[in-house]
RNA sequence: GGUGACGUGACCGAGUGGCUAGGUAGAGGUCUGCAAAACCUCCUACGGCGGUUCGAAUCCGCCCGUCACCUCCA
């Protein structure tokens, strides 16, 4: 499949084309959510960009496989022995079984996912449902070396792994620099023989309650184990993007890439590895941990403390795909504010496309070279953006300029003789497929359908008043085609359903 | 301390050795009953100091500032 899609692999620090192990077939796994609490802003970024990436990877004719998971289990609060899982100590708090507390945000999470229009993934697997797959995987792990079990535990064996591997090549750390810093945190790590390894396997503490049998006793999986059994299940042992947050590259994804060496799987798991930026509100980082963050809740409803007015969810999508991913991304009032204008700037384009048509009886100018040249250009840079490692800031730069010239054409329909019919249907298409298909963006409906009725019916009223008999009937036959019917009523106008 | 990123016009935000980013805001104009939208024109910036170069915002060095990761986090 000939394409220029170029993107930038984390592992390799630069830019390459894209090339499909086993095209057109395309695997891509992200990293989802930990489905403890409220999902906020810079949760939703990651999906997005992702989002764009599997349409735009499907546009292109690729048969893409998305995966995205569900953390429901695992994840300690501390690195200490005492450690609990997040999702068991809000369960305990709010007196619930922990997984009511990962379907209560599952659910939310699904819910805030749609509004922002992103497509729902094709496999979303949980980690609680594919607890033996883990312990599959820590078997190959420990048979192969690199693992070893203390009280019911198992740890990875970082040092012992860097003797054979690279700990450390995704991140560009090493494994010297990480124990000098490490060093005066050896207390309460007893059962660790080195500082930097980590849990593949905890053993559950009486008073733990997400707990799963296992050969080494009750326990749950580490907080890394899920996405490399997961992505293996589902995308095999080698696929081809694997993608998440910059926060994750260490030390989750580095743990990743250790625990697919170390096992059977022998790869990096992913041939490109992608990282998305962070968002920060006020300079600062939006971190569930240090409280500074908004939650998509909140955005949509305007509840928030941060900003003084309502940001609709396809308002924010198109905010985040003004920056390129690799950006970090400062959320302001007034950055949202223009985004929404932008926005709808861009979707007034999409309504304009269907009227863009020559006018009867206008003749077509005999050369439409240039012209149909010029819109050709224009079409084809918004893909240039595109192609480049996914870059949609430029990508919808090249919308607005090709919605300039549109607009253009609109505001005087005649021009359009100046331009092939074939050169006009090829630059609509493109325009509409950019907008909608590939990044995502739809028109969110503004008008309130009862308010309009409202309206409506007010024109009624005065056209009976006026005794206008021929408005009045105008009017009523209008709302029975809406499945709306006119009541004359002693108390005034009223409406109810039709029940025809 | 280690690692990495970044500092662009009023704001947001691309880009990058010579070629218009774009959006928002602002100014003027066209259109319009008045508006709005749209279109046209204008506002032309790259933290500081050196260096490389015919030419640097773009490469190099130093300085200043900001942020991220190194503990869970998208």
């Amino acid at each position: 499949m000939e394409h220029p899609l170029s993107l930038y692999n984390t592992l390799t620090r630069r830019k390459a084309p894209f090339e499909p192990l086993h095209a057109p077939f395309v695997g891509v796994y992200l990293c989802g959510p930990t489905v403890y609490s409220e999902a906020h802003l810079g949760n939703a970024r990651g999906p997005v960009v992702f989002d764009v990436l599997t349409r735009y990877l499907r546009y292109l004719g690729y048969t893409v496989r998305y995966v995205r998971n569900i953390t429901d289990v695992g994840h300690l609060e501390s690195d200490a022995d005492e450690g609990e899982d997040k999702l068991a100590k809000k369960a305990r708090a709010q007196q619930l079984e922990p997984m009511q507390v990962a379907e209560t945000y599952a659910h939310r999470y699904h819910h805030h996912m749609a509004q922002l229009g992103n497509l729902p993934p094709d496999i979303e697997p949980r980690a609680s449902g594919h607890i033996t797959e883990q312990i599959t995987m820590i078997e190959e792990i420990i048979a192969n070396g690199f693992a070893y079990e203390v009280n019911g535990s198992v740890y990875f064996d970082v040092p012992t792994y860097n003797e054979s591997h690279n700990y450390g090549k995704l991140s560009n750390r090493n494994i010297d620099e990480l124990l000098a810093g490490t060093r005066d945190n050896l207390a309460g790590q007893s059962e660790k023989r080195s500082p930097l390894d980590f849990a593949l396997w905890k053993n559950a503490s009486p008073e733990h309650i997400m707990r799963w049998p296992s050969p080494w006793g009750e326990g749950f999986p580490g907080w890394h184990l899920e996405c490399s059994a997961m992505s293996r299940k589902y995308l095999g042992k080698e696929f081809d993007i694997h993608g998440g947050g910059l926060d994750l590259m260490f030390p989750h994804h580095e743990c990743e890439i250790a625990q697919s060496q170390a096992s059977h799987s022998h790869t990096d798991e992913s041939q490109v590895w992608m990282h998305n930026n962070m968002i920060t509100v006020n300079g600062t980082k939006m971190s569930k941990s240090t409280g500074n963050f908004i939650t998509l809740t909140d955005l949509f409803a305007g509840t928030t403390e941060a900003l003084s007015q309502v940001f609709s969810p396809m308002v924010v999508r198109f905010f985040l795909l003004q920056a390129h991913y690799r950006s970090p991304v400062d959320v302001t009032e007034d950055g949202l504010q223009a985004a929404r204008k932008g926005y709808r700037k861009l979707m007034n384009g999409l309504r304009l496309l269907d009227k863009l048509a020559l006018p009867e009886g206008t003749e077509r100018a005999p050369d439409t070279e240039k012209a149909d040249a010029e819109l050709r250009k224009l079409t084809a840079d918004c893909f240039v953006g595109l192609n480049d490692d996914l870059n949609t800031a430029r990508c919808v730069a090249s919308l607005f300029n090709l919605l300039r010239k549109l607009n253009g054409y609109g505001a005087n329909l005649a021009t359009l003789a100046n331009v092939s019919e074939a050169a006009l249907q090829e630059t609509t298409a493109a325009y509409r497929a950019l907008v909608t298909d590939i990044l995502g963006l739809a028109d969110e409906p503004r008008a309130d359908a009862e308010q309009l009725l409202h309206l409506t019916l007010h024109f009624y009223q005065e056209a009976k008043a006026a005794k206008d008999y021929a408005k009045v009937d105008e009017i009523r036959a209008a709302l029975k085609e809406q499945g709306i019917v006119v009541k004359d009523t002693k108390a005034g106008v009223d409406w109810a359903y039709s029940e025809e």
